[in-house]
DNA sequence: AAGTAATTTAATCATTTGATTAAATCCATT
DNA sequence: AATGGATTTAATCAAATGATTAAATTACTT
């Protein structure tokens, strides 16, 4: 399909369909092998177009996977730091939100947090460049909130918590169905039966001695 | 170095040195890097040896892994597993064991984690083999114990939390230092801390209504 | 329908990388 | 110190892979 606009010469409004088929099956191949295992080539394949349109498109694997990357992290982080520094919820609220919103996401995109959380570890300094984690979690409500509650123990001790309960069996997903442990329905409903047991937890949590 | 047997010719028996300074390269970058993104030269140069000689004592990357993936695995199921088999101690001792032999060994090994997962993701046959996850867990004595204590909820939900509070803090570490919400040496602290901690969190969450 | 720019492709290049080989070096035994 | 097997290396090969290029095709405008 040619674009529709020839006036404008300097533009980059590509037609998105053949873009975004691209980046969709980037973030696929991607987002299951790795940066370093994934072939250029497997993302075409995946897309349905030619290698060299891969270029074309977007000049490198490596800028591919940035934009990618970026998208990823957006995904992962910008569901949950709103919540962290809304300072209209309360503590219990926040927690039940954060619960329940991460496992929603996660559940679509299962291989998310494995990937990103490999990917920040290969390169650290362009993560802490795309979120300026310290900013946000300075003053952030919920900090102040879990310092409030438990001020004898540092409070990103139970953000840790809460993201562990949220992610953690995700993350270890592969493990359970290889042992059959669960099977893809029985994880699912795990998964779901989370959502109301997480705020529970970490609410006895925060009263513990 | 020459080998100081010569009427054995059939033998296997290195002399260990040189090939164990080849393995634990293999481990250092593997778990680094992940199986993928590492080259055989980078292994090679980090024992200090030519990569000729790599594959005279592996013959290939892929058998070098899988040693290194094996010893691996069995580091981190090793130490869990007979706590969680072991018919003699209370529910709390064994959470209060599992959390500490857990944490002792990540510290030391603070990239073991994410890699064995990743790996396992890439190739969960391979870990099935390897370990007889369903039939361990399959009443062994953490399972039972949990059943009783907390009839109405699935007790794998239970050792998810456990592991999830001792596992994903280092998974996530990556996370947290780029970010320096923690330090190298504060991250330490706190995860000294958490060995004290979970045990008492997950009481709370055991009792938790 | 012709012209034109946008899109797509097949073929090819250059580099990286896992692996091999033949020769050199080392070292215990004689 | 000469011998011979064990160990190590430099050089090279072959396949995989990211990227480029020039040509072909498509579809919109006139």
């Amino acid at each position: 399909m040619a674009k529709a606009r020839k006036q404008q010469e300097e533009e980059l409004t590509e037609d998105l369909s053949t873009e975004e088929k691209i980046k969709e099956a980037a973030r696929t191949v991607f987002t299951k092998k790795g940066y370093a295992a994934t072939r250029t080539r497997d993302i075409a394949e995946e897309a349905g177009i030619n290698l060299a349109l891969l270029n074309y498109y977007f000049r490198s694997k490596e800028k591919l996977f940035q934009q990618v990357m970026s998208e990823n992290i957006q995904k992962l982080f910008g569901i949950i730091l709103p919540l962290v520094t809304d300072a209209t919820t309360k503590l219990d609220v926040k927690i039940e939100l954060i619960a329940s919103a991460y496992i929603d996401l996660i559940r679509q995109n299962p291989d998310l947090p494995l990937f990103v959380l490999s990917e920040i570890r290969n390169n650290p300094v362009q993560f802490k460049n795309r979120v300026p984690l310290d900013k946000i979690l300075e003053n952030s409500s919920l900090i102040e909130q879990l310092k409030e509650r438990r001020p004898d123990i540092h409070p990103v001790q139970f953000l840790l918590n809460v993201l562990a309960l949220c992610v953690f069996p995700f993350v270890s997903r592969p493990i359970w169905l290889a042992a059959k442990v669960f099977d893809e329905k029985e994880f699912a409903a795990a998964m779901e039966d989370r959502k109301r047991l997480i705020p529970v937890w970490v609410k006895a949590m925060l009263k513990a001695k």
